[in-house]
DNA sequence: TCGACATGTAACTAATAGGTTACATATAAA
DNA sequence: TTTATATGTAACCTATTAGTTACATGTCGA
């Protein structure tokens, strides 16, 4: 949905509904979780309501959950990477036999 | 909740539980739904479960929706990512059931 | 003014989420 | 070995969501 709106900005209430395959009403409920979120904000022209995407509640959970992004993400990455070679670690010792732990 | 994993890099499904008025089996849930999501990773240490709280989900949907994705880093965040999961997908395998694969 | 178009609201049903308690399993400590 | 601790699963109930159809309201075009 919301590519949809991103890629046509200002496209309308039923334009959109029509790209689904559930009633235009399924779609105006999911609309409204996207409006409370801020994701997309809406105008009134005539009796079109024109719908427009809104990043900026992206960028700010990403500048939340990044704030010393450098030093946080390095570290964040770093131990991902250990957990996924332990797995593969693991991986190969369970091939061999019978886990033993 | 995240705010919690955050702030404290391993903390255990107990612990991050007792912060809340719902029973661990409600935290479980949400926990279940944010380790889908890849927002925070596990491991297993002894008897305790160890959670993390993983940026990369926020980082490539904040990539995705505001500027062009850069071709190194979604294939490097890519790469991480499925062997996080792939690392949970055998997690999940072990303790549903004993399969032997 | 009337018809067409676009959207909004209400009421309903089915499915899912959210939370609980009880019990089971795995691991660590005594 | 036994007890304690940490976590996982199952079953249940309640509240909310997801989707539908029908009808209402506002605006534009003829």
């Amino acid at each position: 949905m919301l590519d949809i709106v991103k890629e046509e900005p200002g496209i309308g209430v039923g334009a959109l509904a029509s790209s689904f395959d559930v009633s235009r009403i399924a779609v105006m409920k999911h609309l409204t979780v996207l409006e409370g979120a801020n994701l997309i904000v809406s105008e009134k022209d005539g009796r079109t309501r024109r719908l427009y995407f809104n990043a900026a509640p992206i960028q700010m959970i990403h500048d939340r959950w990044t704030t010393d992004y450098s030093a946080y993400w390095a570290g964040q990455l770093t131990r991902i990477k250990y957990l996924a070679e332990a797995r593969e670690e693991q991986n190969k010792t369970k091939k061999g036999k019978s886990k033993n732990d």
